[in-house]
DNA sequence: TCACTTATGCTCAAACTGAGCATTGTGCCG
DNA sequence: CGGCACAATGCTCAGTTTGAGCATAAGTGA
């Protein structure tokens, strides 16, 4: 709240306070059935360099925040962006990595799609299976091996609380967020686990990190990212997972052409689960979110399927067409 | 993206490039079945003096954005927030309203729930019906009256493109988020729909405005707000709308106890629209949201009714507990 | 030609929705 | 005090939507 004569003066320039703002951006692909975030090299020499985040400073050129992020973005991957999400403003003085000398620094996230991975464009930058940063995620396979580790060390921590209250409610979230004590697992929850992860000292980003963090087996608790890119990743996966279920967003991610099953793979690689697949092609039926072209699949094994394209107007009929994702027992 | 060398070192120093940063807050309550936002005056003497939502900078002090804002919030209004939630950040340089010398200015926008309305604190604050300045998003006494006066000048936008395909997106755009052209309303395309209006020259705060805007009749286009206000208020009610609908948020805008009517209006007065009574009753009760007390109401006409209050646990059982808002066609 | 693999069609019971009708308490008004 | 108006609550019912499978079709490779 301001005060009245706070707010006064036409320009409003008591809001100033200068501080250091940066984009930063999660750009997404789906390829071979796998997820994947374009990644970059980053830091010096001290710590070793790590993999990271596209980022960059704030382009006062532009008159929108995301025609900057797409003009950058597209300038220096030659990537041509579809989609592209305002995701959220991290501001935490002490999880941003520096301090930038007193000044307040901002990072501007953003969600990016693109439909095909070109060469990367730089030398530095590489396509990554977003689950290797986040391992716990993908419950394709079933559920991934090393929750039994983390849940254990979680558990742990929750009881590590001298006070019974405190540990009461971190056995709660536990619950909520990886599914423990009688909870069950909610895909969408992406920033809290780990944000729950680096409160119990598991993740090895954080700076007063625990001899634990440090030693902590990569397959486990996925490979690191520079300063707090992970929360950033974890930030746009939970987002994506959220948004297919009632808005046709995957179609930013497949080619002009594909087939049932490939859309499938893609909604299931970002969503971590697996869908029954007669009910799903049910309901991309019913929504009439994709149309029949002329083409079928050859040389793959197994019966040749239809190419569909996405359907356009869907966006003018549906008030939310989506896939509002239900998980297969076990059998695809 | 970012070459290698500019990520070269550490800190990252190369996101700076300081910009000016601002924080403004859309708190909401509801009160008497009616949605508020809390605003305050802003503006020098040019102009006038205009309703504007509560805005300061950016205090560097606090470890979190979020917590910066519930403390800046809390000290000045003391009210106390119960839910907090950053919206979006704005930073359009054509629409600040203010360039402060070169500098990029950013707003990053939260919004907040508070349960009761205190006098406001501040003499220039007020609360105030939020349909005040959207009054075309209120549909519970049905389709608003000046949505007529809006189509006409809409559809008239759209005619008015030379360009026969540009014409045709227009239209699109309206059928979309107006649901004219044989679309549906949609409640939660609050934003869009502002947008399209602003697009249109409809809203005076826009500075190109044509005489149009300017003389618009304020009972049809609203009441404006100071620089990109009603942006935000926009922003805000769209999300607001759209959380309700699967997270319990509601309640942090009711008393510890109240009626299952108080609570439908409350719902009703989010998302601008009626609802089928028994039917919310049945969902309310089918998720475990509230759990009986043994208070009833008195004194009002009619059978008093069970007063009940929140059921916290609902948290951890469902994965998604809210509303999903079935409209009512006419009788409530 | 057989074995295998994936694509597609179709069925069925259970759960969920959207709309109403019916009944039950209360305060108020002759 | 009986009747009314007005909410609160209970309950029904048909039409959809979901979750799970069974069954068949149509290629590939051995």
């Amino acid at each position: 709240m301001t005060t009245a004569q706070e707010t006064e003066g036409e320009a409003q320039s008591t809001l100033s306070n200068p501080s250091a703002v940066g984009l930063v951006a999660v750009i997404v692909a789906a390829t071979d059935g796998e997820p994947r975030a374009l990644t970059v090299q980053v830091g010096g020499q001290a710590r070793g360099r790590s993999d990271g985040l596209p980022a960059g400073p704030l382009v006062p050129e532009h008159p929108t925040l995301e025609r900057g992020l797409r003009a950058w973005v597209e300038r220096q991957t030659h990537q041509r962006l579809g989609y592209v999400e305002q995701l959220y403003t991290f501001g935490d003085r002490d999880r941003q990595g520096d301090d930038d000398g007193g000044l307040h620094s901002l990072s501007v996230a953003y969600l990016a799609l693109v439909r095909e991975l070109r060469p990367a464009g730089l030398a530095e930058a590489a396509w990554r299976n977003w689950y290797h940063y986040l391992p716990w995620e993908d419950w394709r396979a079933g559920r991934p091996d090393s929750l039994g580790e983390i849940e254990a060390k979680l558990l742990a921590w929750a009881e590590g609380s001298g006070d019974p209250k405190q540990r009461r409610r971190r056995e709660d979230r536990l619950g909520l967020t990886f599914g423990l004590c009688g909870g069950a697992w909610n895909e969408e929850r992406v920033l809290e686990r780990y944000e729950l992860l680096f409160e119990a000292g598991l993740i090895p980003e954080a700076q007063g990190q625990s001899g634990e963090a440090r030693d902590a087996d990569l397959t486990v608790t996925g490979q690191p990212m520079a300063l707090d890119h992970r929360r950033v990743l974890a930030t746009a996966i939970g987002r994506l997972r959220g948004k297919i279920k009632y808005r046709p967003v995957v179609f930013e991610l497949m080619p002009p052409t594909f087939t049932l099953f490939q859309l499938q793979r893609t909604v299931e690689a970002l969503s971590g689960t697996n869908l029954h697949k007669q009910n799903f092609r049910r309901l991309v039926a019913q929504q009439g979110l994709v149309e029949e072209t002329d083409g079928v699949t050859s040389g793959a094994t197994g019966r040749p399927a239809r190419l569909v394209r996405f359907r356009r107007e869907v966006l003018l009929e549906r008030p939310a067409p989506g896939f509002r994702l239900r998980p297969a027992r076990r059998p695809t």
